[in-house]
DNA sequence: TTGTAGGCGTTATCAA
DNA sequence: TTGATAACGCCTACAA
C-alpha cells in the first residue's frame, strides 16, 4: 500500500505508444488529435479511437514547454494567516474558475499575506518561471508594487481595482466613492447627522475610494467632519464589532454607522444587538459589497452591491485577450455599484 | 500597447545564458543552483550571483517534464453555476494553499458541478495529463465515481469525507452522526419533542451521516420519527429559508429545527424572523459547520463545529506524503466535531 | 496525406 | 570538481 503510487508517471502511454500501435508517425497522431485538416478522415478516426482506448492524454508539461504557453492563469489570495474566510474570495475564485474553464485555461491559486516576502516570492516564481501565462490581481493597494513588477516583466495581468498612483493598466474598478456618496445621501435623507465610518486598512485603494465618498457625502450635507466618528477596522466581522463598541460607547454616539465592507457592518450588528440597540429604529447600519450574507442578517443589511462574480469573469476574459495579443475593447472599466436599501437603515 | 506582451516568453534567460556568461557548462550551473555538494563553493557563489543578476528562474514546465513531477496539487470546487459562495470553500482553499506553500507545492483549482460531464473531463485532464501530482477531494458523494477513478489510475488523492461504499482510502472524516446526536440530546434536554431536520441533497455522504445522527437522537429519546418534519434543503440559505417556511406553516409546527449545515440554519433564522417568531425562546435553531457567520447571527447560532481549515492542511500533508511515497501514519482519521451551544437553542 | 528531425529548457548519467 | 550528451514528451517546419 505504501508505495502504491510510486511509478504511476512512468506508465502513462505517450504519443509514441499510440503511434507505434498504429504503425503511424507521431506527427500524424499529433495532427489527427489536434484536428488538423491534412489528415485522412479514416486515419483520424482510428487515431482517436486508439488514443481513447489506450487512455492517452497529452502530457501537459511537454506541451507547455513546446508551445511556450501554460494555458494557466494565476491568482494569489491576498489573505493573512491563520485564516480568512471572506466570502468575497470564494465568489471571486468561482468566477475566475468558471471563466477560465470556458477558455480551457487552468487556474493556479496561492495564498500570501499582502506586502510580505512570501508574497514577492510567490509572484516572482510564477512570473519568472513562466508558471502561468497571466495573473489576476485583487485587493489593490494605494501604491502597489505588483503593478510595477508586472510591467517591468512585461507580464500580462488584469486587476480588480486601481492604485492611487496609476490607473493606466487593464483593470475593472468599482466606483466606491460614488457608491458611498449615494449611501450618505440616503442616510442624510433619513435624518442622520452623526454618521460614523469604520475604515479598511489604509494600504488598500478601496479604503481611499470609499472614505472619500464618506467625506464628500458629509460635505454635500454640510456636516462638519468629526474625527471621533472615524474608527479603524480591518474588513473582518470582529474588527467591525470592536470598532462599533467604541463608537457606541461615545458620549455622543453616532446614529448611523457605515462599514467599509459588509463583514465590518455585520460586526456592528452584533455589537448593537449586544447593547440592545434596535438597529433600523435607533441606529442605521450599512456595508459595502452585497455579499449573500447581507441578505440574511437581522435586520437585513443595507449595502452597496458590486458584482464580484461577474467582475472576476470579465477580468479573466480581458486577461486571456491580453495573453493572446488580441485587442481589448477598453483599457479599463469603471462600474457603478448599486445601493440596496434594506431594513438596517430604515426606521419603523 | 496591444501587442505589448507578445514575445515576453522568448526573452527570459535560460540556464544556457547563465552558463555562457560564466563560461561554465549548464550542468554545473544546474547543480550549483540545486545545491549539490560536488560544486566548488566559489563557483556556486558566482553562479548564484549571476543567476540573480540576470533574473534567471528555471522554467517550471521544463523542470516538470524532466523530473516527471509538477509539484502541484489539484482541487476541484464541487460547485454549481452561476455561482456559489459557501464560506466553507474559501476557508478550505486557504488551508490547502497555506499548507501547499509550506511544501513548495502549487495549488491548481478548478470549478465543476458534481456529476456532470465537465467534472469528469476536468479530473481526466488533470490525472491523465499529469497536470498535478495529486488531488484533494471534498463534498464526498455516497457513491463517488471519483474514488474509483483515482484508484484505477493509481493516482494519489486524499479526501474530506468518505463514501458509503468505501472508506479504505486516505481521508479525514468528521463524525457527523455523533455530532448531530449530541445536538439532539441537547435539544431534548431543552424539552423539545417536535424536532425537524432540513436535509442536504441525498447524494452527499454528509447527509447520510448527519441524518442518521438525527434518527438516532430521536430513537434515544424515544420520539417516533415523523416524516413531515424532514424537509429537503440544498445547503444554501435560500433552501433553508424555503424549507423553514413549510415547516413553520405546519398545523403542528416543530419547536426545533436542525439545518444540515449552517447556511441552511441561517435561512431558517431569516424565515423565523419574517414570521416574528422569537428564536431561542419559541423556536430552537441549529446548524452544522461552525462557520464564522454562525457567531454573528441574531441570535447567535448553535452549531456543530468542524475544523475546516485544519482539515484542509492535514489533507495536503497526507497527500504530499503519498506523493513522495512516504508512509502516512493512518489510512484515515475520524475527527469528533464540537457542539457549540449558543443562544439560538436556549430559552430566555 | 504522411514521415523525418530538431528543439523547447531542464535534469541526470556518465566520463573526463 | 566539471563537462558532454541524452533524454523527458510534445509540436511543427520541411521534406517525401
Amino acid at each position: 500500500m505504501l508505495h502504491y503510487f510510486q511509478n504511476v508517471l512512468e506508465k502513462m502511454p505517450t504519443i509514441h505508444d499510440v503511434a507505434k500501435r498504429l504503425n503511424l508517425s507521431i506527427t500524424t497522431v499529433s495532427r489527427a488529435l489536434d484536428g488538423y485538416s491534412d489528415v485522412a478522415a479514416e486515419t483520424r478516426q482510428k487515431v482517436i479511437e486508439t488514443a481513447q482506448e489506450m487512455g492517452y492524454t497529452p502530457t501537459l508539461a511537454a506541451r507547455q514547454l513546446r508551445r511556450k504557453r501554460t494555458e494557466t492563469i494565476g491568482y494569489i489570495m491576498p489573505t493573512s494567516k491563520p485564516r480568512f474566510s471572506d466570502p468575497f474570495f470564494s465568489e471571486f475564485i468561482a468566477g475566475l474558475g468558471d471563466e477560465a474553464n470556458e477558455h480551457s485555461f487552468d487556474l493556479l491559486v496561492s495564498v500570501a499575506a499582502p506586502n510580505q516576502d512570501m508574497e514577492v516570492n510567490a509572484y516572482q516564481r510564477w512570473v519568472q518561471g513562466r508558471r502561468v501565462d497571466g495573473i489576476i490581481l485583487s485587493r489593490m493597494r494605494t501604491q502597489d508594487w505588483r503593478v510595477q513588477f508586472m510591467r517591468e516583466n512585461r507580464f500580462p495581468f488584469t486587476a480588480f481595482g486601481r492604485t492611487l498612483i496609476a490607473d493606466d493598466f487593464p483593470h475593472i474598478g468599482v466606483d466606491g466613492k460614488s457608491g458611498v456618496q449615494q449611501l450618505m445621501q440616503h442616510l442624510v435623507e433619513q435624518g442622520h447627522r452623526r454618521i460614523a465610518f469604520i475604515t479598511a486598512p489604509e494600504e488598500f485603494t478601496l479604503q481611499a475610494d470609499r472614505f472619500s465618498g464618506y467625506l464628500n457625502g458629509l460635505a454635500q450635507a454640510e456636516i462638519p467632519y468629526d474625527p471621533q466618528y472615524t474608527i479603524s477596522g480591518d474588513l473582518t466581522r470582529d474588527g467591525g464589532y470592536r470598532a462599533a463598541k467604541i463608537l457606541l460607547g461615545l458620549p455622543n454616539p453616532p446614529t448611523a454607522i457605515i462599514g467599509a465592507n459588509d463583514l465590518t457592518a455585520i460586526g456592528v450588528l452584533t455589537a448593537a444587538h449586544e447593547l440592545k440597540i434596535n438597529v433600523g429604529q435607533d441606529l442605521a447600519v450599512a456595508g459595502f459589497d452585497g455579499i449573500d450574507e447581507s441578505n440574511h442578517t437581522q435586520p437585513l443589511l443595507t449595502t452597496i452591491k458590486q458584482p464580484v462574480y461577474e467582475c472576476a469573469r470579465l477580468l479573466v476574459r480581458m486577461l486571456i485577450n491580453l495573453i493572446n495579443g488580441e485587442p481589448i475593447s477598453e483599457q479599463y472599466i469603471l462600474l457603478q455599484p448599486e445601493l440596496i436599501v434594506r431594513a438596517s437603515t430604515l426606521r419603523g
